[in-house]
RNA sequence: GUGGCCGUAGCUCAACAGGUAGAGCACCGGAUUGUGACUCCGGAGGUAGCGGGUUCAAGACCCGUCGGCCACCCCA
């Protein structure tokens, strides 16, 4: 094998796999039009400042994982880690902000990681982003699409809705500290990775692994009752919409999520389906980051889908995908018969645009030609030979069990092909 | 960044106190005239990830390195 290879985590996707995938994104782009969501197209590379000013400066995506280099001119780009905050800049930028925008955007991220099942370096992230709206429908109408999804899909049984609400900021501030000060008793007994989190981001402690930091947390303070006035009144009323559109969630009072613009609801869709990665798709509010960005204050919700993961979880679910790519296929020996199928099957072609057809190239016995339409899954042969050309005709012939009953081989003249070939592929 | 397991034909995998490699699938060809699938016969295909070391002899043992998988961390 030859010495380049591809970079570690950042895989092919081969025809064998596109299929489920474009079923995913069919399925995922006629949703999100159901609710009237437009589609933005963003660019891969951003300016370094961009990520380090939304997502945070001590993250572990900002801090180890992120894709950068200069470039020519001696500027820091960085190849996207996540799409919000790409939106954010294209939403302020273009001016989209004077009145409520819902967009979505699909297409790879990049991350510096270690490869896992469900994780790779080149990844591919669908992500739904609703501007100018502060109210809890808001957020609730993000949930209801995806649970939609789930069900198009027929994931449902496999994910489950967790949801929280983190507060505004100066709720989160007063938490943090209370915590810190109730965790920093107990340094001794929290595992190094939480100690470690004790400076560098506390609320993550929230999520440990860790049965014994969980139990600790157990008898601390908790963020629920440092939560202000407004978001308990928004996140009981989420509660209530999701009640009323028979949405099951799970109020998990621990869940944090990772980047720092999220403030308020916080919800995640996980599955037990994928090994460690649980986490399917996952989003919350951020209605401090459009300004933080440099634009007027806007509330904003949004989430994000882990395509890869999605994937994975329609092969687990064994959704099949029709990944059939020919419905005929083209035999032809000796250069007149070549020809001859060659004008023949373009005239097809400009009839029945619908129609997959596969013409053989490269020559070959009758025999090797045959072998190669069976293997090409295609239902129907159109044979072209010698004795077709002197007859000005062409050899029809069914592949497939069902279809043999129907028609099992003729040979009609040439302009009859065109109704003849309907009536046997006719549903 | 850390840890465990792994790296032999295109793919999935064998073998053997260490004696220079084999199967299945896939591929190509054939089983009398121009016809696939099932069957039968034949063929091609490997500098054993790479580099060192031990040995008369290494795919097998040792070291390093690269790569893969899974997990930790973190996240979609």
């Amino acid at each position: 094998m030859s010495d380049i290879i591809a970079i570690r985590g950042m895989n092919d996707i081969l025809p064998d796999e596109t299929p489920c995938w474009q079923l995913l994104e069919r399925t995922v782009a006629a949703v999100l039009g159901a609710y009237g969501y437009g589609e933005i197209r963003l660019p891969v590379v951003e300016k370094t400042a961009l990520f380090k000013r939304s997502i945070g400066e001590v993250t572990d995506i900002v801090e180890k994982e992120m894709y950068t280099f200069d470039d020519r001119n001696g500027e820091s780009m960085t190849l996207r880690p996540e799409g919000t905050a790409g939106c954010v800049r294209a939403a302020i930028q273009q001016g989209m902000l004077n009145t409520p925008r819902r967009l979505w955007y699909a297409g790879p991220m990049f991350r510096y990681e270690r490869p896992q099942k469900g994780r790779q370096r080149q990844f591919h992230q669908t992500g739904v982003e609703s501007f100018g709206i502060s109210t809890p429908d808001m957020d609730a109408e993000l949930i209801v699409l995806c649970a939609r999804l789930w069900r198009q899909l027929g994931l449902t049984d496999c994910v489950a809705l967790q949801i929280n609400s983190i507060g505004n900021a100066d709720a989160r501030k007063a938490y943090r500290d209370a915590l810190v000060a109730y965790l920093q008793e107990h340094l001794e007994a929290l595992d190094a990775d939480s100690q470690r989190r004790l400076h560098s981001n506390p609320l993550r402690i929230l999520d440990s692994k860790s049965p014994e930091t969980q139990a600790i947390l157990d008898n601390g303070p908790t963020l629920k009752d440092f939560l202000d006035e407004e978001s308990n009144a928004d996140f009981a009323r989420l509660c209530e919409l999701l009640d009323a559109a028979g949405v099951a969630y799970l109020v998990n009072r621990r869940l944090v999520r990772g980047l720092d613009y999220y403030n308020k609801t916080v919800f995640e869709w996980v599955t037990d389906r994928l090994g460690a990665q649980g986490t399917v798709c996952a989003g919350g509010r951020y209605d401090g980051l459009v300004q933080q960005l440099g634009g007027k204050s806007t509330p904003a919700v949004g989430f994000a889908m882990g395509m890869e993961r999605l994937v994975l979880l329609l092969a687990e679910q064994g959704v099949e995908a029709d990944a059939s790519t020919v419905d005929v296929y083209v035999v032809a020996v000796g250069s007149d018969a070549e020809l001859m199928a060659l004008v023949a099957t373009e005239r097809v072609r400009e009839t029945n645009p619908q129609l997959r057809i596969m013409q053989h190239a490269g020559g070959g016995s009758f025999k090797s030609q045959m072998k190669k339409a069976d293997k090409s899954g295609a239902r129907v042969a159109l044979i072209w030979g010698e004795d077709e050309v002197v007859a000005q005709a062409v050899t029809i012939k069914s592949l497939r069990e069902g279809d043999g009953e129907r028609l099992q081989q003729s040979t009609v003249p040439l302009e009859e092909l065109d109704s003849t070939l309907c009536a046997v592929l006719a549903p």
